[in-house]
DNA sequence: TAAATTACCCACTTTTTTGTGGGTAAGGCA
DNA sequence: TGCCTTACCCACAAAAAAGTGGGTAATTTA
């Protein structure tokens, strides 16, 4: 996703920036704090590397996520929201969730949340 | 888009419903009301009807928006926001216009908030 | 009953996004 | 110095979404 030159909408812009099939899985996933690029491979089933790679650089890029690289071993890069702006995008994601989860309990769908203790 | 058989993320789940190139403008227009197709199809810059009735009868379909057909000259069909579902991921949305213009106020975008009347 | 208007659909092309399967660079340890 | 490991990149193929340019059905007014 690149962005375009100009936005006259806020929201059009802030779409264009965390739209992607993983963008919110991966923001999902930093609540829980910082972590690496072979944590978050394991943790998000069905990515690849290099979508992880490539989606994680452009929230960066935009500002939801920033990194922090220690020398060590094994080498180690640890990516984590921002704050504000990861942190706020993530209230949205909250939102969604709730809404999903409502879906789910009125759809016949509540073994697949039982599942994943949510409900 | 077409949702998939399963879900175990409800996150994942909304993701899909409302991604897409003009959903969330057009969830965001019908903050305002009820209203018609020719409407949405004049106030939403560049869409085009296809597009339009395409995300219309997803966002239908996945509970977000519905629709009044009232016969009468011309003819009339309205769509407006669900209650409570269409209404909550208003409530996502407008974070996510908040982080918009708070980003383009610091990337120097801020003409274009001006000549919107945002800021 | 013809014209006007609104709502809506379909086949096809173009563009964008994802997936696959490779590869490189760089640090620390043995 | 060679070998792990982690981090990351590239070319190309496949799949999905969006755009184009046509079309139809229904209703009411003139």
């Amino acid at each position: 996703m690149k962005l375009r030159e100009t936005y006259t909408c806020p929201l059009e812009l802030v779409h264009d920036m965390i739209k992607g099939k993983w963008k919110p899985i991966i923001l999902w996933r930093l609540r829980l704090g910082k972590t690496t690029l072979a944590k978050l491979e394991r943790d998000i089933e069905g990515i690849t590397q290099k979508m992880l790679l490539e989606h994680l650089k452009e929230l960066t890029e935009f500002g939801f996520v920033d990194k922090v690289v220690s020398g060590g071993y094994p080498l180690k890069t640890e990516y984590y929201l921002t704050s504000p702006q990861g942190e706020r995008i993530l209230d949205a994601l909250k939102i969604m969730q709730e809404i999903g989860i409502t879906y789910m309990k009125n759809n016949g769908m509540e073994q697949a949340l039982k599942e994943k203790g949510l409900i």
